[in-house]
DNA sequence: ACACCAAATCTAGCACCGCTAGCGAATCTG
DNA sequence: CAGATTCGCTAGCGGTGCTAGATTTGGTGT
């Protein structure tokens, strides 16, 4: 029984390291680089070892997806519980300053990791959504937007508030990388979408 | 000078066709089906011609992108303009119902027309946006929304409002595209950004 | 210690991609 | 009708994701 687990072991770390590799190249210098081949070569293995561990290359970004949805939920996290600087108050923070602090988190990541962003949001990288299948990471990312949002639902559906308010954050994340939108003028939008969600 | 201008004319015909084949395929089958032996195929020229009109793929995805904002600036206005059903009034439409029938066209296009949406916010497709470079069907759909949404602006700069109600949209029929959010409840989440935007 | 066998891994290749060099045919000019 | 020029073609380059089949590796039983 041993040989078997430490043949499972190393094959879990090789499967780390591909996935691993995959984000370093893709944040390095986009996903349209992250070839089958660039990607076998920086692992030290052929081509066809990447597929005994995924089924292609879409699943490797949604591998990577997946550690994005956990990096993210850490931060809207961080972002919601911790005071923006020193300022006095417990655990608890005001909660208009918790979804600011929410925002300009998500925001920001998906401008520091724009590959990242891409792999959870933007890519067609069949990962189940919005069902109880969907990976806990991702869950848990949504489920920061839920906390932050519950002071303002009123009467309103606040699963239906929380996706709407961060369809609007995709937008204006989205749209700003792309180059739609003027990255410069960046925060007034997002203070501007606050003000229309926290009445 | 009549020879040169038949040439001339043949040839901005065959660009259309090029165009009108792109996009066709494109809404049939989805933009990586697009390739350019098939489309050359289509009509019915060899590939090397693609490139004497445009500079690249993207740049064929570029043209069918300024038609799909025209069209979809054109459906603006109709839903912004137009009572939804019936309904008496002259030309001037009750403002919220405005609002909410652009914000209503302006996804079911995306729906209606993916391939073409996509050429229009999705793909990183060098046009010029946000300046007074960018294309007159662009700006014409900007500000479609500019009109319908100049009665609430309040105190805001319209210009940003915009913006920022325009990334709501986009994020709200990028994610639903994307199976993101499950499509049977868009109305009602449309409803909700509408009641944010509209006090 | 060695031959065997199964599993893991690699080499080589398929069909396709975007794009382009350079040749041959068609068209206009004198 | 000869020459020049524009035009569109054939053929091919270096790349892609992915896979069939040979080969090496490593554990096993004698």
């Amino acid at each position: 029984m041993s040989i078997q687990t430490r043949r499972e072991r190393e094959r879990a770390e090789r499967e780390k390291l591909i996935i691993t590799a995959a984000r370093e190249l893709a944040e390095a210098e986009g996903w349209e680089a992250v070839t089958t081949r660039r990607l076998a070569e920086r692992v030290e293995y052929s081509q066809p070892v990447l597929y005994s561990h995924f089924k292609g290359k879409g699943a490797i970004m949604a591998a990577v997806a997946v550690e994005g949805f956990a990096e993210m939920a850490e931060e809207l996290r961080a972002a919601r519980t911790t005071p923006p600087e020193g300022a006095a108050g417990g655990q608890g923070v005001n909660p208009a300053a918790g979804l600011a602090g929410v925002a300009r988190a998500y925001t920001a990541f998906a401008e520091r990791r724009p590959a990242l962003y891409d792999a959870m949001f933007r890519q067609d990288v069949d990962l189940p959504f919005a069902t109880p299948e969907a990976p806990a990471p991702l869950w848990a990312a949504f489920n920061e937007l839920v906390e932050a949002l519950r002071p303002y639902a009123g009467d309103d559906d606040l699963g239906l508030l929380v996706e709407t308010f961060w369809a609007a954050l995709h937008g204006l994340a989205t749209l700003t990388r792309g180059g739609r939108l003027p990255r410069h003028e960046h925060d007034r939008r997002l203070a501007l979408l606050l003000a229309r969600f926290t009445t």
